[in-house]
RNA sequence: GGCCCCAUCGUCUAGCGGCUAGGACGGUGCCCUCUCACGGCACAAACCCGGGUUCGAUUCCCGGUGGGGUCACCA
């Protein structure tokens, strides 16, 4: 069989963390199999459509590196790929299933549909259409929606999930659900199968919240005669309390990725319910493609941990080449008018220490400002000052400055080594007088980034201006 | 409430009848060290409960409890 899978987004927002990882899912799978993934636009409930909604879910994908192969901007071989755009489908389908007398016109008004749910959950049962028009034949088409009809005679449905297994389900629960509202758009039910068929999709991959409709979706195939597809219904993401929402900060996969590098972010979200079966927590796009198996993605829901998200951008960050990382922060950062030398230096020191993109220090970036003493521990200002006189004119007689930290580290050591002076009162003014901070990168990686003529000049600052 | 799904450290997880129940994040301690990170080492931390099945259950079955989802002319 080719596989075939899509994601089928209603342009009703953002992208969230839990669209990225069944969209991902999706992705993974197919390019696992060397089959098709393919976009599809939701866009069938005309009061929800949020504009240039479909262009930024797009957007998203891309900046996290999903590709696509068929779908609404690209075109491709089951168009057209937004649903607005297959009406005719619908209806005809609905139409068919008039015709077979396994769906049936309806005009109940909402005022009595509400009236009923309350009257039926009042008796606390279970609300559910009452048949009203099942057997009319005088409904007119304006204005009335048309509803499957769940046979009488059936008692059981029997579905099935590549991860959850079969499930069995008394049909006497089932209701008789509206196919075709009375605007002419379809439900998602509707249209869920409809399309999927003519798209032919080989696996459904959704969200576990689909799954006490799989039961109408089974029905509707087997009304039409047409294959069901595979179904993978995948857990949910939890957040502090119950299903990932606002609640628990900004899910929008725009906000993470303001601090976070997409790779990073595909590789959390794609552990969350599943998993390799290794002790390996870090795993390359290729190597993700390589290893997926839907079957294997746990039935359970899991509860999303921030903290790892940025302990994992951070490995992410470490193994990135400089100059990439650069551009990274570049982009998502003030850096005033640093130029790109300094700059890059300035990240070379901070890729060790950095998790999130958008919390590089703008200390490289702003004038000197001395927040931390320069005097070690117990030790004195008079004893500190001493230290940076000989040390800066050691520097300022070095014949060549050195080419990065550790020659720097090696230089002033032997230095020191060679004067028997202590580490702590020697190198802790030096890096205050450097940085000014309390914390920040060593006096040796200082050094390198300022060169020998900010060095000294910040030396010089501190001994005649320090505290 | 009806229906459905789920259940290993706080969190993500490995495990697929016999293990000192492993790893990661986070936490704690130590090492490295001028500070902060990075890195290294160590420690604390889990099989929800009750019945079965079995020589033997974290693992299989049933029940309970707990958590979650869903019950629209939304998706």
């Amino acid at each position: 069989m080719h596989i075939r899978t899509r994601f089928a987004p209603s342009p009703t927002g953002e992208l969230h963390l839990g669209s990225l990882r069944t969209t991902l899912y999706a992705y993974l799978h197919a390019r696992h199999h060397g089959g098709v993934f393919y976009l599809r636009i939701e866009d069938t409930d005309q009061s929800r459509l949020v504009s240039g909604s479909a262009e930024r879910l797009m957007k998203q994908l891309q900046s996290v590196g999903i590709t696509w192969d068929e779908g609404p901007d690209i075109g491709g071989p089951y168009g057209p790929y937004v649903q607005s755009e297959r009406l005719a489908m619908y209806r005809q389908a609905a139409g068919q299933l008039i015709a077979e007398e396994k769906a049936y016109r309806c005009d109940c008004s909402p005022e009595r549909l509400t009236q009923l749910r309350e009257d039926l959950s009042a008796r606390k049962l279970p609300p559910k259409y009452d048949g009203h028009c099942r057997a009319r034949t005088d409904v007119p088409e304006e204005g009335s929606v048309i509803r499957f009809r769940i046979s009488e005679n059936l008692s059981k449905v029997t579905v099935s999930d590549c991860i959850h297994g079969d499930i069995i389900i008394d049909a006497a629960t089932l209701d008789d659900f509206v196919l075709l509202k009375s605007d002419g758009f379809p439900t998602y039910h509707l249209a869920h199968v409809v399309d999927d068929h003519a798209m032919m999709t080989s696996h459904v991959i959704r969200a576990d919240e689909w799954l006490p409709s799989l039961p109408k979706h089974a029905l509707l195939f087997r009304a039409f005669g047409w294959e069901e597809p595979v179904y993978a219904h995948l857990p949910l993401l939890l957040g502090a309390k119950g299903k990932l929402s606002k609640r628990d900060g900004d899910t929008n996969v725009s906000q993470f990725l303001q601090w976070c590098l997409p790779d990073a972010l595909v590789n959390f979200v794609a552990l969350l319910g599943w998993n390799p079966s290794g002790e390996q927590e870090i795993y390359s796009r290729e190597e993700l493609i390589a290893a997926f198996d839907v079957t294997k993605v746990h039935s359970s829901p899991a509860k999303v941990n921030f903290e790892k998200l940025e302990w994992l951008n951070g490995e992410y960050i470490r193994r990135m080449d400089p100059d990439t990382l650069a551009t990274q922060i570049r982009t998502r950062v003030d850096t005033g008018n640093a130029e790109n030398e300094f700059f890059r230096r300035a990240v070379v020191l901070e890729q060790p220490r950095l998790r999130r993109l958008d919390a590089f220090p703008q200390w490289y970036f702003q004038p000197y400002m001395q927040e931390a003493p320069l005097a070690w521990k117990k030790s004195t200002l008079t004893v500190a000052k001493e230290r940076l006189v000989e040390l800066r004119a050691f520097l300022q007689q070095l014949a060549t400055w050195p080419e990065n930290p550790a020659d720097a580290e090696r230089v002033v050591k032997a230095w020191m080594a060679d004067r028997g002076l202590e580490t702590g009162e020697t190198l802790w003014p030096f890096r205050v007088a450097l940085s000014g901070k309390q914390t920040s990168p060593g006096p040796f990686e200082l050094a390198w980034l300022f060169g020998k003529e900010e060095t000294l000049r910040r030396l010089s600052y501190a001994i005649e201006r320090g505290v």
